[in-house]
Order: C-alpha cells, then sequence, then structure tokens
DNA sequence: AGACTTCGGTACCGATCGGTACTGATCAAC
DNA sequence: GTTGATCAGTACCGATCGGTACCGAAGTCT
C-alpha cells in the first residue's frame, strides 16, 4: 500500500512558502539582518506578521531559514566547487563562482553570508554569529577537500591546506566586498584570475 | 603681536571630544553604524545625549568624525603603505598593515571601513554609501600611487595600476572579513604573504 | 558683580522596533 | 451539515529608536 499522503487539518496555506522565503532572502541580502525590518520582510514577502511567525516561527528563524536557501541557491556554487577533480580546479571554480554570485544582475551586490551581518548590536548577535560560523564551515569544506589533494598527491609537497582554504576564503569575501562597494563583474575577475596566480603548480 | 588665542565664552566643555570620539569610535566598529544606539555611544563616551550633540551634532556626523579619526588612526598604515619607495614595498606595507590593523589586540577585530556598514535599511543608508566611498577612495589612491610606479619604470610594462590597486583591496578587506571570523594574526599574515607571491616583479 | 553661554541631566517627543492577541473568513475531516 | 483548525488581517503590546525641550548649576567674559 502506498505511504499515507499527510494530510494537514485545517484550512491550507495561501501563498507560496518557498518563494515568500526567496524575497524574504534578498532582503536579508540587500539590507543586512539588522536593516531588514519585519516590516521591509513581510512586505516584500507579500505576506502578514502573522503568516510570517505561523510559517517561519521569527526573525532569527526567518534569517537562518534564507541563508540554507541561500547556501542551496546563489551559493551553491560552494559545494559544486569541491567536486572539481583537481586542486587547482577547485581553487578555479570556487573563486569564479564568488565572482558570478556577487555580481549576479538582478540580485544584491556582494553576499549574504558577508553583509548579512558582520558587526552588529545586542539583538543581532545571533545572527552575526550564525554568519561567522557558516563562513567558518565553507572554510573547513575547502580545507577538507585540500586535505584530500595533498594526500592524492594533488599538491605539491609542503603544501598547507588550511592556508589555501583561509587564502580562497579571503579572496572570497574581498571580492564580496568590493562588489558591495560597486565594483563590476570583469574587474572582479581579474582579480581572481590574479588571486590565482599565486595557486601552487599542479 | 601673537595671534589672539581664541577665548571661548560660556563655561568649557567639561570633557576631552577626542577621547569620547575615539570611545565612540570604538562602538561604531565593534557593532557596526546601525547596530549602535546612542545609549550605547554616549554610555562608552560618558557623556549625555545632550552633550554629545552639542558636540558632534547627530549620529551621522559622529559616525563621520569617527571614520574620520579611524582614518587617522588605525587606518593610517594606508597613507603610511602609499609612501614606500617601490610598488612591491607599497603593496607588502598595505597588506602587513591591514592584517595588523584587523588584529591589534585590545580592538575590535576587522575593520570599521568593511563591518561600520556593508548593507543597511534606510536609516543607515548614508553611512553604507560613505564607506564604499571611503573604501574606493584607497583603492584610487592605490591605483594613483601605482600609476606613477609604473611611469618610473618601478612595475613591468603591460601591468595594470586599476587591477594592482583592486587586487590589493579586495585582499585587505578579506582579511578583515576574516579577522571578524575570528582569524588570527599569524594566520592572516600566511594569506597575505601567498597574496603578495602573485605580485609582479621588480 | 552682572551678563552671558554652555554645562550635565532628566524627562519627554513621535516613530518604529520585534512580537502577539484577537477577529471573522475559509477550508478539510467527519 | 457540523465541527474544528488554520487562514489572512487589524490593532495593539511594551521597549527602544534617534532626537529635543527644558532645567538649575557652573564657569568666563566685561
Amino acid at each position: 500500500m502506498e505511504t499515507r499522503q499527510k494530510a494537514p487539518i485545517g484550512r491550507p496555506r495561501g501563498f507560496d512558502a518557498e518563494e515568500a522565503l526567496e524575497r524574504a532572502m534578498r532582503v536579508f541580502w540587500e539590507q543586512g539582518y539588522e536593516g531588514a525590518s519585519l516590516t521591509d520582510l513581510t512586505r516584500a514577502m507579500g505576506i502578514t506578521r502573522t503568516s510570517m511567525y505561523a510559517a517561519f516561527g521569527n526573525k532569527e528563524e526567518l534569517f537562518r531559514k534564507a541563508l540554507e536557501r541561500y547556501t542551496e541557491g546563489p551559493a551553491s556554487y560552494g559545494a559544486r566547487a569541491l567536486r572539481e577533480p583537481t586542486a587547482r580546479q577547485v581553487a578555479t571554480a570556487f573563486l569564479n563562482g564568488s565572482v558570478r554570485a556577487s555580481t549576479r544582475p538582478g540580485c544584491p551586490s556582494g553576499c549574504l553570508g558577508v553583509q548579512g551581518s558582520l558587526a552588529a548590536g545586542d539583538p543581532g548577535r545571533a545572527a552575526r554569529d550564525e554568519l561567522a560560523a557558516w563562513r567558518n564551515a565553507h572554510t573547513a569544506h575547502l580545507r577538507d577537500r585540500f586535505r584530500r589533494a595533498a594526500d592524492e598527491g594533488d599538491l605539491p609537497p609542503g603544501s598547507d591546506p588550511d592556508l589555501l582554504a583561509r587564502y580562497l576564503m579571503t579572496v572570497a569575501n574581498g571580492i564580496a566586498v568590493q562588489a558591495a562597494s560597486g565594483a563590476s563583474r570583469d574587474d572582479l575577475q581579474r582579480v581572481a584570475d590574479m588571486a590565482l596566480r599565486s595557486w601552487p603548480p599542479s
């Protein structure tokens, strides 16, 4: 017999939660956690405060879910880059993806993981810490990938996977800040290319 | 005859404006423009709201003056680096200074010019734009310096001063974000050293 | 002294913050 | 058709936001 499809009792939701989350993500991306008020958010999402609280919990949880969506959407280049066959290709794909994601037409300039919250007062401290953890987790993923590359002989002996990962993340973070400062995609692609010139030879 | 020392009429100020501005700068540095409330600021400055408004105008002007102080204080390595004799030394001094300023013990991690405001809602938009202009001005100073270096034959023919300047600023911005993520001074110094490996040969 | 100006402090302004109680309408299960 | 849960929406909560009016006290000038 087929698995019983869960039949939620009561009136079904009248809006698309995914679409609403996408809109919220954009607002956080553009205005940061503290700069995005519930009025801004719900107006962009096209729903009332009540519906938002019922569907997403509160502002903090909404931000967390928006960040998840960001990770799987605009920032999915990160996970994709890790699957490239060589360390150099990982690095290239990561920085190129960072340039493209930070300068995507129709999206806010920069990276939600950076400008969502770098410094904050008391109420925004949880979001700030979560973003710092998010960035560090991505750095750790790169590091693990480069450790494997070193084991496989894909990096010269003596290479420091930790340094390589942090270097890439530093450049990507800088690219995000530069995009928020108004730098163009072409400018930043040249910067990424230059940054890769110091990559260890394969 | 000596110039008449201006003799301000009325009761003289009872606090040190420079000291108060220094304290305000720290708060903006740590919590960002939007995250720093007047209560936070005046408490740290040790003065009342009234005194703050009389001495500095309003929150926006206080921020602008704090940024000036930051430029001449913690960020003075930027102007200092421009006076180095060779392009390579400029680049090295700039990145090393960025690492040190972003990880100074007893100061907030990172750079006020970055985390002061990257994304903001309506009320913080002026501060955000001012910081973007601040970063771009520093990039322009580097670019002008490298143009001169190219003219002087201090850079290989075909070098792109604009790219070199943007590259340095990108790495410095990334270093600031990484410092705010908890990276140590040693880690970031290694990143800076690696970034300089792609610098054109002198 | 007397005039004048700014001091530090309190108490308050309207607006907005994140979050919630309550409402009548709406839809599914029985 | 009845029951009951969730819907979207309004109106409101206390707290805090940036900013200001007003105060008596304190200090420097003529």
